[in-house]
RNA sequence: UCCUCGGUAGCUCAAUUGGCAGAGCAAUCGGCUGUUAACCGAUGGGUUGCAGGUUCGAGUCCUGCCCGAGGAGCCA
């Protein structure tokens, strides 16, 4: 955080943050921020204001304020803005060991009748409140680390030499040909939807630039209503030229145990906040398990589960299966039945294909999907024909093909998942800043 | 699309067999010099989701609709 030293008018005293309190000890300084609770004993007030960057609890006591500063208590109510002048005080008795001994303060406007309160409220009621919500400890410790995770999520593969190559969000046409797209007008050109995945774009962009990643908004119309699920959400994909499945799974395993321990180094007092069991988190480190599909449906068969050899793993099947693993677990070789069209079958078992999903522990469930892709001409035609795809579409994708085709491999990640994983939350809809969901569109 | 559950004060909830619609918090007023979702006292606050039905009487029972939550399918 920087140590910043500007001067308000009219106050003399440095202005900083909350979270830079320490810094300060014995010394005058002035904050900004908003009424996060405020109590009275009568002629000793305690403000509890937050900045963003933390709390700090502000007292005020009759002996050493004027009347007016004294009087301003009364007029504060929750969430109401103000600046406040005073020692910073180191006190065990506060939240955060540092506390302010107001010398003045000033009003910069009351808010009337706030919402939120400081018991509790249903699901629905603070989902109304989403634009508010967003103020209370527990939101904001979610998006510093939702925060915390991209930018390890960037530092990762910035660091392994790829290049971030975005994908078009308006698409001509459908990525996997089954998913529900969200459609609109585009001009004279027909209809346009707004994109499930950038991998077909990253595809090109790695025989381009060789590493690549995209990271953006995806869009899915299927109407899940389910704790996992957002009509809008953000997926990192990375996408290599020359990769096979295996190096696949190598990258994505060195990948989760990079973002989920960068996580945990620095973003404790707010995994803390959120009560989150860390020994589970501190046990994802290589190598993850890897099960060939075969493996998993033993597991499941042994586990009783009237599993039917060819179908996808469903939620429970898939909480199952992470049970029996204290980190992340790699399932590949999936059924050809029930993947995309671009996924390159195993040569051995032409009905498998050289894919992988990585199964989040307790019960988060999947949260990659990747595989490698077909790079063969003639048998991805035959792929479109077989999935009762237009070719047209596809020309320019077929082009990878037909200039330099290599083998290539990627995975995308959730990230609205991976975050409720990591902090150890239910439902995905607090994981990013403004959920899209099948019945909410607002705020 | 299907299954299950729910809708009562600004918020979270209660209301016995169908019998005067209540509490805590918030708000307002008063008290308190170390509070930690402070505490103590007082006051105001209701189209019981909507429409219809049964009944002397419906928050409660019946029918339809609306809205929401959880799950399935599909997926990240």
């Amino acid at each position: 955080m920087e140590n910043q030293m500007s001067e308000l008018p009219g106050s003399s005293k440095p202005v900083t943050t909350i979270g830079d309190l320490s810094k300060y000890d014995d010394t005058s300084v002035t904050i900004r921020g908003w009424v996060y609770n405020k109590r009275s004993s009568g002629k000793i007030h305690f403000i509890l204001v937050r900045d963003g960057s933390g709390i700090a609890q502000c007292v005020v006591v009759k002996s050493q304020v004027s009347p007016e500063v004294f009087g301003a208590f009364d007029l504060l109510s929750q969430e109401s803005s103000l600046t406040v002048t005073g020692k910073v005080h180191k006190d065990d008795r506060a939240p955060g060991g540092y506390e302010i001994q107001v010398e003045d303060l000033a009003i910069v406007h009351v808010a009337k009748d706030y919402p939120i309160t400081p018991k509790e409220h249903g699901t629905e009621f603070l989902m109304d409140h989403r634009h508010l919500w967003l103020r209370s400890a527990r939101q904001h410790a979610i998006l510093k680390i939702r925060h915390r995770i991209i930018k390890a999520v960037r530092d990762f593969f910035d660091g392994k030499g790829f290049t971030l190559v975005d994908s078009p969000i308006l698409t001509p046409a459908s990525v996997e040909g089954t998913s529900t797209l969200f459609e609109t007008e585009y001009f004279d050109l027909g209809k346009a939807y707004l994109t499930q995945s950038g991998q077909l774009y990253a595809e090109a962009s790695a025989m381009a630039m060789g590493k690549v990643y995209c990271f953006g908004p995806t869009f899915r119309a299927e109407k899940s209503k389910t704790r996992r699920h957002l009509t809008e959400f953000w997926m990192v994909e990375p996408e290599v030229a020359w990769a096979n499945l295996n190096d696949n799974m190598d990258l994505a395993e060195e990948f989760i145990e990079y973002v989920v321990q960068t996580v945990l180094g620095n973003s404790a007092e707010e995994l803390k906040l959120l009560e989150r069991d860390v020994t589970k988190l501190q046990t994802v480190k290589r190598p993850f398990p890897r099960l060939h599909y075969d493996e998993a449906v033993e597991i499941l068969k042994k586990n009783g589960v009237d599993f039917q050899y060819g179908n996808d793993l469903g939620a429970a099947d898939e909480t199952i299966i992470s049970q029996q693993y204290d980190r992340p677990v790699m399932v590949h070789h999936y059924p050809a039945a029930c993947k995309a069209f671009y996924m390159k079958r195993d040569p051995e078992r032409e009905d498998l294909t050289l894919s992988v999903d990585v199964l989040a522990p307790e019960g988060y469930g999947e949260i990659i999907g990747g595989s490698q892709r077909e790079d063969d001409y003639d048998t991805l035609l035959k792929r479109l024909e077989e999935f009762n795809l237009p070719r047209e579409p596809f020309e320019w994708y077929l082009d990878l093909r037909r200039y330099g085709s290599v083998p290539h491999s990627g995975f995308g990640l959730g990230i609205e998942r991976t975050v409720a994983w990591i902090c150890g939350i239910e439902h995905v809809r607090e994981t990013i800043p403004f959920a899209r969901m099948i019945y909410r569109n607002t705020p």
